[in-house]
DNA sequence: GGAATAACCTGGATGC
DNA sequence: TGCATCCAGGTTATTC
């Protein structure tokens, strides 16, 4: 599924191949994916072809290519994997991708014509065309981003623990306010985006803190004990090039990552927690699941 | 305003 | 073999 380490793995293959290219055409072949634009699949089509893509941007799970202005109010396309979502790099003519939604034909300066396919199977992800508008910190927007601009429907979404204007003081006096489990909080992308619930599940099992404590149980000292754990736990999985259950995750090559491997809680119910050896357990959390070590991470 | 939950959706896995 | 059911989960709208 995912999460910021995929979603970087998928900015970062396109980035090259997208920013400065110009979109020499646009096929929607299901609407659904555009669940977030405001407009018609054809007003959709029209208002991307000839538009050139300035760069490649992330926050949290969301990406965004910023267009030329070109006269017109700064706008950007705004895409967002859902659960399933893939943007695949492929050569001109390339045939049809399962579960194909739209596609852009571009052509890059120095790469040449490029096909862009948004693939995605259980169409929980989206494209849309939105207006970028300042951010509230003045800082620049994402991952990717030199200029202090954001989508509008991104607005929300707070940054992610690998950006630079992220404050660790603002996280922890919001965590420590919250009577939610802690995993909820880690979920709640207005507090912290980009975790999802691998990633969740995993930074939780590596600063040993039951999945169930509530934010204001947590001291300051284990808060940033937790966010050191987030960060580390994404930085590994974006080394790794993310998770790759089954063909739900590729990088815009098609290739699976490799952090399936290396997961320690999330996935693992029955077999040995890697630094106990006690057997994880797996629990219902909110029409979803938590898996977690029960002897390293105790109910405070 | 904070917290909790249902709904959206598809296809693989499982059980009968 | 075929059908029914369950499960995965990110975001948003709704309700309390």
């Amino acid at each position: 599924m995912p999460e910021l380490p995929e979603v970087e793995v998928v900015r970062r293959g396109l980035e090259p191949a997208v920013a400065g290219a110009q979109v020499t055409a646009t096929t929607v072949h299901d609407d659904r994916a555009l669940t977030r634009h405001p407009g018609t699949a054809a007003q959709f089509e029209q208002s991307l072809t000839g538009r050139r893509i300035d760069a490649a941007v992330r926050r949290g799970k969301f990406l965004w290519f910023p267009l030329s202005a070109d006269g017109q109010s700064a706008r950007a396309l705004v895409g967002h994997l859902g659960m399933s979502g893939q943007m695949l790099l492929r050569e001109p003519g390339a045939p049809l991708v399962r579960h194909e939604r739209v596609r852009l034909d571009i052509q890059h300066p120095a790469h040449g014509e490029l096909v862009v396919v948004f693939a995605d199977q259980r169409t929980f992800g989206s494209l849309a065309i939105d207006a970028l508008v300042p951010t509230e910190d003045a800082a620049p927007g994402g991952y990717g981003a030199s200029a202090p601009f954001v989508p509008a429907q991104v607005a929300h979404i707070a940054r992610d623990p690998l950006d630079p204007a992220f404050d660790d003081r603002v996280f922890a006096r919001a965590v420590q306010r919250r009577d939610s489990a802690i995993k909820r909080v880690l979920l709640d992308q207005s507090l912290v985006s980009g975790i999802g619930n691998i990633y969740a599940d995993e930074a939780l099992w590596a600063a040993r803190i039951h999945p169930e404590t509530t934010g204001r149980a947590l001291p300051t000292r284990a808060v940033n004990r937790l966010l050191g754990a987030v960060r580390a736990v994404l930085g590994k999985a974006l080394v790794e090039g993310g998770t790759s259950f089954d063909a739900q995750y590729v990088n815009v090559n098609g290739q699976a990552g490799y952090f399936a491997h290396s997961l320690s809680a999330y996935g693992r119910t029955g077999q040995p927690c890697p630094r106990c050896g006690r057997p994880i357990v797996r629990v219902a959390f909110t029409n979803r699941s938590s898996h977690y070590c029960p002897r390293c991470q105790r109910r405070r």
